[in-house]
DNA sequence: GCAAAAGTGTTCTGAATTGCACAGATTTTC
DNA sequence: GAAAATCTGTGCAATTCAGAACACTTTTGC
């Protein structure tokens, strides 16, 4: 465990994104809107530590078991959380995408995470060394200030997730995370398998079968082999339960950019 | 960990009890473990903040629609932060013992938060007002860190329990909740209804009765009206799941003393 | 083009749990 | 002390889901 982190307090509200294009030192452009909410100051300190890195399908980013190595900001797709058990069963507690970041709980100074994070939407993005970031945060107080506010946020989202995971049947449940992985990427087409999914949901594969089948019957889906296509979004959110709502709201309390 | 506030009962029987002895401005006695972590003089900036507030079983602390008022500091007894859907249902997420605090959310800036806190366990503990943290935080660096931090192992909790919400049985959940109630109490004899319990595990009456007469064939608990009596906690213990030693571990990564 | 791999459709059985109902026990209230 | 409220024991039908199995289709690799 680091050192303690001092953390100033400082208020995000009314961040806006810098009009201006924001690089790394290798002219890597910059989406991520955590990257693009804080000043220029403080951004100029962090770019040098700014490594850019391809984010493809299935790549694992952290372990439970092992420390948090990096920080990283992705510029677009969208990561899990996932807690792995003993025996193997995963449920997925939330996902990433470019409004937040993963790994964050080393910016306050933990370097063990109970969940497994992986990239499921490809995309690319950039990562910093954990061990650059004490040092960093130091002069970057406004950085401090919203990664710890979305750690905060993340753990709200992941709290209603126990909620949703508890109550709600699998057809919601499978609506609202297709709803959510639509929201971080650009297309309709949401490529990910019925496997896959069943991870995610901590079910199996079977069950999302029959539960994509009654939401394609409602024409709000359509799914072929690896993907899923949203034909209805108004009737695929009436599908979903309060959760996605919810979840979003308080994504929206971050207030860096829309 | 601080040297004594009070030098006023010194005595060599009990002075490693004295090294962590301290008070609100009106004599309270402190034993929440944020409070007693955080050097003198950071102490002391917070002291004249601190209410004392009796903490009566089924207290709501927080609502979710509402702003978060004060940030709670309990000396004992069990918080439940638990989440609840339109249609009344609830779910809890996590609990906060005397090594936390409650409203954490707002040691952020965060107003909102979606779970409800309330008192499960009767204790009493300490109150800040929101509006006076900003600006105190400011000149208590360490209280800022531990509080920021805590809020990140509380969503690791949270997290923990997403997965076992969604892959343990009922059986398991129960004696992970009473054990980790225990914990925060220091009698075997935890004061709980199934109909409470049946809250805290998001599911109904009947399926805790169901499942508490199991453990009791067990010999790991008794009970009677309106409470359980842990009889065997090895056995309680080889009864829950492994989320009980996952988030044991997390909340010690706190590095706050026991 | 062909074989292998990956993904999907579908079916079935059983286990777990919900939701409901009511009886009995204990405590509280008046 | 009687009545009311609260809490627990139990049983049962309906539902959901897990887990396994197998056929089929599409893609990939050679």
């Amino acid at each position: 465990m680091g050192r303690p982190v001092s953390v100033r307090f400082l208020s995000t509200k009314n961040l806006t994104l810098q009009s201006g294009e924001r690089t790394n030192t290798a002219g890597r452009p910059v989406s991520n809107k955590i990257l693009l909410s804080i000043p220029d100051h403080e951004y100029s300190v962090l770019r040098p530590h700014l490594d850019y890195i391809s984010l493809p399908s299935h790549l694992t980013l952290h372990e439970p078991t092992e420390r948090v190595k990096f920080l990283y900001f992705p510029n677009a797709g969208l990561i899990s959380l996932v807690v792995p058990m003993e025996n193997g069963q995963t449920v997925e507690a939330g996902v990433v995408g470019n409004e937040g970041a993963a790994g964050v709980s080393i910016a306050v100074g933990l370097a063990r995470s109970p969940v497994r994070e992986i990239v499921q939407i490809a995309a690319d993005g950039f990562k910093v060394r954990a061990g650059v970031m004490p040092i960093t945060l130091e002069s970057t107080p406004q950085l401090q200030a919203i990664l710890t506010r979305y750690a905060v946020v993340q753990g709200m989202q992941v709290a209603q997730t126990v909620a949703c995971n508890r109550l709600h049947h699998i057809e919601q449940r499978l609506a609202r995370w297709l709803l959510m992985a639509q929201d971080r990427v650009q297309s309709a087409l949401v490529a990910m398998t019925h496997d896959f999914l069943a991870i995610m949901l901590g079910t199996n594969r079977p069950t999302v079968s029959h539960a994509a089948a009654i939401l394609q019957k409602k024409k709000s889906i359509e799914y072929t082999r690896g993907g899923v296509r949203i034909v209805n979004r108004k009737k695929l959110e009436a599908c979903a339960c309060e959760c996605y709502g919810v979840i979003q709201q308080f994504n929206g309390e971050l207030g860096i950019g829309e």
